[in-house]
DNA sequence: CCCATGACTAATT
DNA sequence: AAATTAGCCATGG
């Protein structure tokens, strides 16, 4: 269905389940095949107009950093905690368990 | 069309 | 392990 770059974005961080992260890399490789549009699908969650109904607190840096957040980092840890995810010195613990995966 | 921006990444120091 | 650096890409002016 023809969308936008950002609308893609979004429907992708909709499928992240709670207590489940995924990197902007690894929706940017979803969706362009490679990580190198990481920055680009940051911008688009930044502009995420619904914070919360879509989760995009639930997209983190690839090397497990929390990343930033509209709404504030502290805000993002609060979700995080919130939905079960351990999270240490800004950084998820268990970062490799934690991960969600589109597989397709 | 050119240029700046940023919730990034991988590699290097 | 923390900080720096160069590379990358979708927008908006």
């Amino acid at each position: 269905m023809g969308e936008n770059f950002q609308d893609t974005v979004l429907n992708l961080v909709k499928r992240i389940p709670a207590g489940k992260v995924t990197t902007y890399g690894e929706i940017a490789r979803e969706i362009t095949g490679s990580v190198r549009a990481a920055r680009a699908v940051a911008r688009a969650v930044a502009r995420n107009p619904y914070p919360i109904a879509i989760p995009c607190h639930r997209v983190v840096r690839s090397d497990g950093d929390v990343g930033g957040y509209s709404l504030g980092v502290e805000k993002k840890i609060k979700l995080l905690k919130a939905e079960g995810i351990e999270i240490k010195r800004r950084k998820v613990a268990n970062f490799e368990q934690t991960l969600f995966f589109f597989n397709f």
